[in-house]
DNA sequence: TGGAAGCGAGAGCACTGCTCTCGTTTCCAT
DNA sequence: ATGGAAACGAGAGCAGTGCTCTCGCTTCCA
C-alpha cells in the first residue's frame, strides 16, 4: 500500500478520485434516465439502485434532486449550444442565409434527437424552479450564435422592418444585448433576429409537444419554408 | 322523505346530483391548486383533504391523476380558446391588422394571467402523456381563429412569400387544414399564418419560461414590435 | 321490497425525496 | 508515525405520493 499518489494518472488522493468518478457515474446514469423517461420520472433512488448504492449516499454528492436537475439543465444547454456553434461554423461564414439555415436545423435536429432534454430546458420549468444563474451562461450560447449572425447582416437589405424609430425601451434592451455580446448589430436586424429566434423555438416546441399533430406531420417542409421566409425577411435571399 | 325528485331544480336523483356537485367541486379545487402551484404539484390526496374526503373516494370520479390532468388541459384550452375568440370578435372584422393584434394580445394576456395553465398545455407534456383526442378539439380553437383570419387576408398584398410554388407535402397539409376549417385561405397566406402562430407561442413561452430573462423584461415593446412586423409580413400595414 | 349498483372510509402497497445516526475509511497536521 | 477531523456508505425512518382492495352503508331501480 505504498505510493498511492505517485502514479501519473491521478495526482489527487483516493477520495478525490473516487468522488470524481462517482460524480461522473451519477451524471451519466441520470442523463440516460432523462433521455429515456424524461425529467419528471428522474428518481434519485433509481440512480442509486443502478449504482449499487444506498440512496442516502447520493446526497453526499448532490444536495437535492433539484440540484441534479440543474446540472442536467446546464449540460443540455451546453450540448445544444455546442451543436449550434458547430453548425454555424461548418458553413461559409459569409453565406449568411446558409449560416442561418444551418443554425436552425441544428436546433431542430438536436431537439428531435434529444426530446426530453429539450423539454427540460425549453418546456415548462419543472417546478417553481427559479433558474439559477449557473444555467444562464450556458443558455446564452445559442442566443450568442444568433446575435453574432445578426451582427453580420447588412441593415440596408432588411425586407421586414418598421418604418419609424424603435420604441425607447426596446432600443435600450437591444443595445444592452449588443453590449453583452460585444457586437454592434443594427437594431432593426437584431430585433428581427430575436423574433425569429422565438419563432424557431416555437416551431420546435410545437413539433415536439404535439401542436402540429394531425396537421404537419412530418413538419420538414414547413420548417424549410419557415427558414426560407426568415432568410427573405433578413433580405438574404 | 317524499318527493325527492319533484322539485324543479333537479329532476335527477340524489346520487346524480351529488355526483355532479362533487365533480364540480373537484374541478374547482384542482384548478385552484393548479393555478397556485402548477401541474407537477397537483395532488389527488390534497384535493381529497380539502374536500374532507378519503383519497380513495376520488377514484370513484376520476380513474387516475392523469385523467384529472387531462380534464384540466381541456378546460385550459377552452378558456384560452374562448378568450381568443372573444378578442377576435371584439374588433372590426375588416381591420385585419387590428384583428391579428387583438388575437395575439389575447393569447399573451391569458398566458400571463394563467401561467401554470399555459405551461400545462404548451409546456412539456407532463409525462409520456399521449394527448387524448378529447383535448384536440379544444386545442384547435385558437388555431381556428387564426385560420379564419388567414382566409380573410388578401393574397396579393403578401410581403413575405416564396417565389416558387410550395412544396407538395406542404400544399397537401395546408389544403387539409383549409378543408378541416371549412375555409379556402390562400396557401401562401396560410403558411405564413402558421409560422406566425409558432412565433406567437414561442414568444409567450420565452417570456413565461424565462428565456427573455435579463434581456427583455418587460417584453411589451418587443411583443408590440413583433405584431407590427407580422402585420407587415401579411401586407396589412 | 329486495337485489344491484354506487359510494366513502380505511388499511395497505410500492414508491418517492430527504434526514439522521452509526461504524468505517481516508486525510492531514502535528 | 499517529491521532483527530472530515468524508463516506449503509440502513432505518419520516412524511408524502398514486393507487388498490375490502367492507359496510346508502341509493336506486326493477
Amino acid at each position: 500500500m505504498v505510493d498511492t499518489d505517485s502514479p501519473g494518472n491521478a495526482p489527487q488522493g483516493i477520495r478525490a478520485r473516487a468522488r470524481a468518478e462517482l460524480l461522473a457515474d451519477v451524471s451519466r446514469i441520470a442523463r440516460s434516465h432523462l433521455a429515456e423517461s424524461g425529467a419528471a420520472q428522474l428518481s434519485v433512488r433509481a440512480i442509486a439502485r443502478e449504482l449499487g448504492l444506498a440512496s442516502s449516499a447520493l446526497y453526499r454528492y448532490f444536495p437535492s434532486r433539484d440540484a441534479l436537475l440543474t446540472q442536467l439543465i446546464i449540460e443540455a444547454y451546453d450540448e445544444l449550444g455546442e451543436s449550434v456553434e458547430l453548425a454555424a461554423a461548418a458553413v461559409d461564414r459569409d453565406d449568411l442565409g446558409q449560416r442561418f439555415g444551418s443554425i436552425c436545423h441544428a436546433v431542430r435536429d438536436w431537439a428531435r434527437a434529444n426530446p426530453h432534454e429539450f423539454a427540460l430546458i425549453y418546456g415548462s420549468p419543472v417546478i417553481g424552479y427559479a433558474a439559477p444563474d449557473d444555467t444562464i451562461a450556458s443558455a446564452l450560447r445559442v442566443a450568442r450564435v444568433l446575435i453574432d449572425l445578426a451582427a453580420d447582416v447588412p441593415a440596408d437589405g432588411l425586407v421586414l422592418r418598421t418604418p419609424g424609430p424603435l420604441n425607447n425601451t426596446l432600443v435600450e434592451q437591444l443595445t444592452a444585448a449588443n453590449v453583452l455580446a460585444g457586437v454592434d448589430a443594427d437594431l432593426d436586424v437584431l430585433v428581427l433576429g430575436v423574433e425569429l429566434w422565438a419563432q424557431l423555438f416555437g416551431f420546435v416546441s410545437f413539433e415536439l409537444f404535439g401542436s402540429f399533430k394531425n396537421a404537419f406531420e412530418p413538419a420538414d417542409a414547413l420548417f424549410d419554408h419557415q427558414i426560407d421566409m426568415a432568410i427573405r425577411a433578413f433580405g438574404l435571399a
